[in-house]
DNA sequence: ATCGTAAAGGTCAAAGAAAGTCAGTAGGCA
DNA sequence: TGCCTACTGACTTTCTTTGACCTTTACGAT
């Protein structure tokens, strides 16, 4: 019965187009949908996850913006990595491996693999429990973060 | 779209060139934005400030003037930097300024720049205390980590 | 020298303009 | 019935823009 958010979908996706990035505001688009502003993040946070393949970023205040990138297919085993290998939980040897892949594979610099390892070395409060989650959530940040600019390798 | 700030900081980027050093009068930029005086403050304090690397000096009265001068961050001025402005809370605004200025100075790369802002970026669950705490402590690590190998530049 | 005034720039708080979050409602469907 | 997906609105957070009021400086008139 062909959903707002179905319309809204793929409306975006014709803006993705070949280049792979659409800009919008978010209520405009309510607007032109006649829908309330956050089922644009509805859509967006159930049709253009990092599973499927998409990257968001957005500003908020006057002059905000969303905007919506495919990631590129040379990301695509980075992608895997965020969403399979990396479960709610890492502990700190599972990462230190992790890490170590990078790099042996050159998705990572040595550096890159340095700051990374910093970050997610210990945290001093806390549960063992909650250190692990923590920890989860950083890599697969940082993860995602490469995958932004992949290509811009040897900087 | 485009927020006038952005546009007046463009326009001062482009102004400060090769040499580094721009300089202005607020009223007749105002006038030429067509935005409130006291906006040209506004862009000075959000994206022209020291911890991006930017001095600003200035002069009231007749003939006033402001002059924006970017100035760069050496390797050895990072110890500095984890000792004095990282004190035991760290904002994300405050950690974001500093990894842009670390990139403007050419002592990480884009890349790297994206892997901090990402592990800076924000943690749910905690208080914003905690999570200004752990940015802090985040910061150091990181930043430690660099100075480490700070030769093994260029990989 | 002193004073007055106009011409800068500085500060701050309030209002405005986006987007984000989340919990809850409603409609289908096994 | 009970679960899943779609949808909504109230509330929050972040960023921008504006205006009223303040401080500093140069310059000319006394």
């Amino acid at each position: 019965m062909a959903a707002v958010s179905d319309s809204i979908e793929s409306f975006i996706l014709s803006l993705l187009g070949e280049e792979g990035v659409a800009e919008l505001r978010r209520n405009e688009l309510a607007h032109y949908f006649g829908c309330a502003p956050s089922q644009i993040n509805y859509v967006l946070s159930t049709r253009f996850t990092l599973e499927r393949g998409y990257l968001i970023r957005s500003k908020r205040g006057g002059g905000g913006y969303i905007v919506i990138e495919r990631v590129p297919v040379s990301a695509a085993e980075l992608q895997a990595l965020v969403t399979e290998q990396i479960a709610d939980r890492l502990s700190r040897a599972q990462a230190m491996a992790m890490i170590g892949n990078l790099m042996e594979s050159e998705i990572v610099t040595c550096r890159e693999a340095a700051i990374m390892a910093a970050a997610l070395d210990k945290y001093p409060m806390a549960t063992r429990e909650t250190q692990d989650f923590l920890r989860a959530q950083l890599m697969r940040a940082m993860i995602t973060a490469l995958l932004r600019d992949v290509d811009s390798r040897s900087q």
